[in-house]
DNA sequence: CGAATCACCTGATCGC
DNA sequence: TGCGATCAGGTGATTC
């Protein structure tokens, strides 16, 4: 979404930006001091967007179904539009509306940041880091280790699932019980589950589009997520299902021992 | 204290 | 066909 974001919105103007109505997941602030701005760019943070705009940057969170797209016409659950100086809309659609968009401080800081644990594609991310983190949790289970966001910033529970099973790691086991090798094979796991679905635009389940309109195409190249029953692609067994932390978790039993 | 559970909200799907 | 229950990409508060 940074990306598509980047490319629709690098060096444009806004004209108009504007809320549709007053809150997310928190209140949506007044927008009006992006009128007549510069984009300068789009980065993230975890997985906040931050819009470097003239005098202002705004954070953004996805939640579970937020989504931001160039598109001329009004939708359902369109909350915030912004009206390019070129003639282009682009739209923040949020049907849960769990998703956040404020306004940082004048610093460029906002709590929501203040927490985070290292970017997962950073070079700051290694093996070491999460065994130091099972260190503090050692009874946690890895999965849910490695979707705290204090820990590494930026694991969903789709590509939690993923990195687990890329990695022969058994997502219930304890983080404590897992050994030094194993924490380095799930960093890299982690690394190239997400940059391969960066890579393919994302993952579409419901209703996710990137920004352009289309799909993503990395649920297509799921191993576990969502394929209860199905036959594991390495080894033919059933994939298994079961709820971590509340969150539903697929894994293999046969492939991840680990 | 840490970890599980609930709450937030809408929509899709499933079983009856 | 209709209806209630359940589940869904996340996070933060509450409970145990």
């Amino acid at each position: 979404m940074r990306t598509g974001l980047e490319l629709a919105l690098r060096g444009a103007t806004i004209a108009t930006a504007r809320r549709l109505r007053p809150d997310l997941r928190t209140p949506i602030p007044a927008l009006g001091i992006l009128a007549g701005a510069m984009v300068h760019g789009v980065r993230r943070r975890a997985k906040y967007l931050l819009i470097d705009c003239d005098g202002a940057v705004v954070l953004n969170h996805l939640g579970m179904t937020g989504m931001w797209r160039v598109d001329g016409r009004r939708r359902e659950h369109d909350h915030v539009e912004l009206r390019l100086a070129d003639g282009r809309r682009l739209a923040f659609n949020d049907a849960r509306r769990f998703g956040l968009l404020e306004l940082c401080r004048a610093d460029g800081g906002h709590p929501a940041l203040d927490a985070l644990g290292p970017e997962p594609l950073a070079d700051a991310f290694t093996g070491a880091v999460l065994a130091a983190a099972a260190a503090r949790h050692p009874r946690c289970a890895v999965k849910a280790l490695i979707m705290d966001q204090r820990v590494v910033a930026g694991v969903g529970n789709i590509y939690a699932s993923e990195a687990c099973f890329r990695a022969g790691i058994r997502p219930l086991r304890s983080a404590g019980a897992l050994a030094r090798n194993g924490y380095d094979r799930l960093a890299e796991a982690i690394r190239v589950i997400l940059a391969e679905a960066i890579a393919a635009g994302g993952s579409t389940i419901g209703d996710y589009r990137q920004v352009n309109g289309m799909s993503g195409r990395f649920q297509h190249r799921f191993a576990v997520y969502g394929r209860t029953g199905q036959p594991c692609q390495a080894c033919g067994t059933a994939i298994s299902t079961t709820a971590i932390a509340g969150r539903s978790t697929f894994w293999c039993r046969s492939c991840q021992r680990g």
